[in-house]
DNA sequence: AACCTACTTTATAATGATTCTAAAGTAGTG
DNA sequence: CACTACTTTAGAATCATTATAAAGTAGGTT
């Protein structure tokens, strides 16, 4: 239920201009009650749905790619051909379901902690996640 | 140090047959003391440098395919343009190094057991990778 | 308001990994 | 040797993503 005023306040903090185009791409990603994971054409779909103005493909992957660096959005690793994004920045793990190509979150406590007790020495730790892929019975 | 028969034997054994193209391909990838993580174009060249004999591009993507169905490897999951393939089938998981686009293997011991608390009802568990992603310091 | 300039968007082309196609080659069998 | 299913191959096709470069815009300055 974020309005208008606070994309634009967000944006601006993170040093992005507010073009129509990043705000509705806001509309699209935060103006829900749950996060979500998307592709690009997933996103693009939704766009042409839900918005009157059509935004390029290329400035939606600009705009993905610049709120992912400015923590607005998380790049799952899967090995798929095609890039997955996350609304939901903070630490977390999932299942990928692989019958259906869909993405589940896996809470932080559906997991016991983790202790890595190798370190690698002159590096520093970016992220640590678990991927844990399902198909369907049968 | 296995030798030509031993390949064809387990050739044989997964129901592919022993070409010459297998044979050099196994021999590429298993003719070594320990095992190795590669792209489809970091074997393209370890062929063009060990063989003689010029082994198109589709096969060895076929031939990696063919091998990954019968558990000769394995696929990494990496959000990267291209798929990472490891001689390691074994569970087990990695470090990726951003900075050098390496994996690092991580043993299960290195690894606190992970007890998954959320179960998907329907589904079965195909794997379960943590992959942990570091960046040289600086 | 008119103006300036760096940032943005966009259509379009280029890239590059992977997959497809269909023709030529080969392994295994009888 | 002959047969057939499997395999290899060059080359084309696919498709997600990135690059290009020209037109548009935000936000400040005069
Ligand atoms: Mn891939
Ligand atoms: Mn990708
Ligand atoms: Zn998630
Ligand atoms: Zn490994």
């Amino acid at each position: 239920m974020e309005n208008k005023e606070t994309f634009i306040k967000k944006l601006r903090s993170s040093g992005l201009r507010p073009t129509r185009q990043r705000i509705e791409i806001c509309r699209a990603l935060y103006d829900r009650k749950k996060t979500f994971h998307f592709t690009i054409n997933d996103l693009a779909k939704i766009l042409k749905s839900k918005s009157n103005e059509k935004i390029s493909l290329a400035t939606i992957y600009n705009t993905v790619c610049a709120f992912k660096n400015i923590n607005y959005l998380k790049e799952i690793s899967i090995n798929s051909n095609k890039s997955y994004f996350d609304t939901n920045v903070s630490n977390h793990h999932h299942f990928f379901n692989e019958s259906t190509d869909e993405l589940i979150d896996l809470k932080n406590d559906d997991v016991g902690n983790i202790k890595l007790k190798k370190k690698i020495p002159g590096k520093k730790i970016k992220s640590v996640e678990i991927l844990v892929k399902i198909k369907d019975n049968n």
